[in-house]
DNA sequence: GCATTCGCTACAAAACTTGTAGTGCTACCC
DNA sequence: GGGTAGCACTACAAGTTTTGTAGCGAATGC
């Protein structure tokens, strides 16, 4: 590890997770328990722009947190969902979520 | 963890602790275990543009995360410090990290 | 056939970040 | 007391990111 102290947190970590869109699609993932399609993410992310979508889905696909799968009909049926890797990222939301109910 | 009860994790923390530089700040802060002085932090993070720095430590004094004091001496000594609520994100920092050390 | 849905991509406008400068203030040195 | 330096920002232009809207080709429904 380059940085001089281990007291950061993984840098290229830090940079993927702080993120609002990563964090709401890890969390809408999670809590549907099935994979969900693009589309089904758009609307439950209250209709982010599909070129943000877009983006973070391929980030975390390219890092192994979400798995995409084309479906066999094609380019019509594609669906994301959590790998365990992306499940790791759990804790961070509930630590976040603690966080908020804890002082208001 | 249920996924019902935790609904969403509170929006407003969400989008105020999803943010690299809002955890980069609290992460030094607490790392320093004292106060620490704009140029201080800016050092230490990389130098952030102070737009940036000011823009965050802004959000972070207004939700009362860290505290803010001038000194007696005016403007020329201003510094910043974790309050008790500030303290309450470390755990999102914690989960990150351990989130980066877990399957590299 | 025709319309709608799906999973994106294309494009311009708005918002945010960065880098560089500069301001007003204080502290220090000679 | 003058000159220099550091601090805590603010101002501004330039670059990057996000948003909003439109559209495309493929598939699905009637």
């Amino acid at each position: 590890m380059s940085n001089s102290t281990m007291g950061r947190c993984g840098e290229d970590a830090l940079k993927l997770v702080a993120d609002y869109w990563v964090l709401r699609i890890v969390e809408e993932l999670n809590r549907a328990g099935e994979p969900l399609r693009f589309c089904n993410l758009q609307r439950l992310l209250d209709g982010v722009s599909p070129v943000t979508l877009t983006a973070r889905l391929r980030a975390l696909d390219d890092r192994a947190l979400v798995a995409r799968t084309e479906g066999s009909a094609g380019k019509a049926s594609v669906s994301y969902e959590l790998t365990d890797r992306g499940r790791a990222v759990l804790p961070v939301i509930q630590a976040i979520s603690d966080f908020a109910t804890s002082s208001p």
